[in-house]
DNA sequence: ACTTCAACAGTAAGCGCTTTCTATCCACCA
DNA sequence: TGGTGGATAGAAAGCGCTTACTGTTGAAGT
């Protein structure tokens, strides 16, 4: 078999730049680091030479003699989300300035997913990675993720959760926390001013973190008010607009009790109010409802809508921070949420009948 | 000076993994990659060793010697921009389907910004590149760009343009067009339709492709029915929500003549209907609007944003086939745009008075 | 019994870059 | 003038992995 001969690199390499500057690799490699005393002259001629065959170094090369990257990966469920692209954004404004590559994963909330992205990253050798939003509450997931947490850490990559609980045991991992149990006791107690009692309860996947979080603190609500939470509805969707749409318009049609709906994602929210408004019901007139996020799009809803922000960037510019290590130590206590009131929670709807009689009109 | 004892690699390697698997790293790399006859034996040691030391390849390693890598990258103006995650939520899905790794560069709209991301991923190596919306209208920054795409193209990498029209010269880039002109032509006519002619144009920020062809097809609309464009004032922005509210609060309150407005993007146009409702404008009594894009926000609007829909998801899809090289030819012509009539477009006000007539009360 | 060949396995040569070690070369000091 | 040391350069050893090449075997073919 007649060999190939071996095809001339489209590639420039150190070596065609020093050829060409009449020197060696090392004052090559000199010149592009700046970490190491070269002459004026020797400078000048690999910069030109540099130019002349328009050489880019190679990363992957660097890489392996370095064992370090300069890439941050990012895992989350889904890029196009606004709830993770508030912070993605803010992640990137981070790493850019400092001269970081992101790698972003997409797991659609599939928690294997996201435990062979882990791995991925780990083979990739990026120097941090943060996870973002909320992660499965089983316990043999949590195992295997804090399998893969201890391997990142011993191999030197940080690993920031963002949004998520750190788990109890090893500090091999940073957290951004939130408070998701307060923003949904917040909505609450807001219905409730109002004089809601009667409270559907739209919530996200089940198995979820934050899904666990926002229900619990939609019932401490009601234990602090000292009313059972028992009576009121709770169902769960995908935090989806999608979702909102279906439960609001399965609730309504089923006859369920409630007067106003509190929605675990401003997603839901939104999907529910288009559900409401296509059967006649006016908001808040016949039915108050309430986000949490807080998601650009909860302020451009005309009424706006009411939710409780989250602070999304600066989550993420947070985790940003520890996962460059600019910062050294994760924030203490979850962050805090704030209830932004809008305009679609009202009172009580005039007569209870109101609602059903609106329906059937 | 003592000489620090080579601290013993935290990773494990595939030396490791032969040695205790008792084979060469020849055949670990083999059993790895599953390119070449292994015992069913030398297998299992293989995998047991891997498993008992929790191994994983260095991906730099084997990118240097293969010469590829397995990553895309994406460029962009912003990633927290709908516009932009819903085409990468395509490309993400796509691209994580054919276990590719996503790079996101965010350039925040500077076309010196976006050269120095294509150098960068230039030197990552990635087997392609994607660049999402429209470019500069700058000759000199067009010749820039021709340079890294030629560069690109000779060093095996695929340059794929989404959104913006592909240089003439040179068949190094492939490109996925959308028919900016048509769109705002569409959205011209569909006011036109409603007796609109006195209409406010929001555009993009100055020098963009994409805002370059939006503005030909408001004023090709115009010379389709014979009308002068010239009557009509064209302001321009930077296609976010706070221009849309800043440029119509100053041609209000600025006491500029129209009856519509047609915002060069949809954020825009949301942006603009805050002003107006807070200026006590009713939509679309007073005033028609209209934007372009039709990012998910256009239709949680109530009323529902009249637009006109890009192909988003679909164009991220297609640049992804053509950067993975799944498809081998670009379309031949710009995606197709489709009007979404909506609910902020009506009829001219009864009187030209009422407008000025509101503001004043 | 003697090739012939497919199936495996190991050796070792790099991939392109950094970095230690080892020179050189001078300017400068005693 | 011999000695010192700072400023530069270059040679070469890898970083961890793939992949020709070069063997070994043992079964099948004649």
């Amino acid at each position: 078999m007649v060999r190939t001969p071996k095809p001339i690199s489209a590639r420039s390499t150190i070596a065609h730049v020093a050829e060409r500057a009449g020197v060696s690799t090392a004052t090559v490699s000199r010149v592009l680091n700046g970490n190491y005393p070269v002459s004026k002259e020797a400078r000048a001629k690999v910069a030109q030479a540099i130019d002349e065959i328009d050489f880019v170094q190679n990363a992957q090369a660097k890489a392996l003699v370095q064992a370090k990257t300069g890439i941050v990966g990012v895992v989350m469920a889904d890029v196009s989300d606004p709830f993770y692209s508030e912070m993605i954004g803010s992640i990137q404004n981070v790493c850019g300035a400092n001269g970081k590559l992101l790698v972003i994963c997409s797991t659609q909330g599939h928690s294997d997913v996201e435990l062979s992205y882990l791995q991925v990253l780990r083979s990739q050798r990026v120097d941090a990675v943060i996870v973002l939003g909320g992660g499965s509450d089983d316990d043999q997931v949590q195992a295997s993720l804090a399998r893969q947490a201890a391997a990142l850490a011993r191999e030197g990559c940080r690993l920031v959760l963002c949004g998520r609980p750190a788990p109890d045991a090893g500090r091999d991992t940073l957290a951004v926390e939130v408070d998701n149990v307060d923003a949904a006791r917040q909505a609450t107690r807001h219905l409730m001013a109002f004089g809601h009692r009667e409270i559907l309860f739209l919530g996200g996947p089940r198995g979820s973190t934050t899904s666990r979080d926002r229900l619990a603190g939609f019932r401490f609500a009601f234990d602090e008010a000292g009313w059972a939470s028992e009576q009121c509805t709770v169902d769960a969707g995908d935090f989806s607009r999608q979702a909102g749409y279906d439960l609001a318009k399965k609730h309504v049609l089923g006859g369920t009790r409630f007067t106003a709906i509190l929605a675990a994602s401003d997603f839901m929210a939104i999907g529910a109010i288009r559900a409401l408004l296509s059967m006649g019901l006016r908001i808040p007139d016949d039915l108050s409802l309430i986000g949490i996020d807080d998601i650009p799009s909860a302020s451009d809803m005309v009424p706006r809508l009411s939710t409780v922000r989250l602070p999304l960037s600066e989550m993420g510019r947070l985790a940003a921070g520890l996962a460059l290590g600019l910062d050294r130590t994760a924030p203490l206590r979850p962050l805090g949420v704030s209830l932004v009131p809008g305009l679609t929670v009202g009172p009580l709807p005039a007569s209870g009948e109101a609602l059903i009689g609106r329906i059937a009109g």
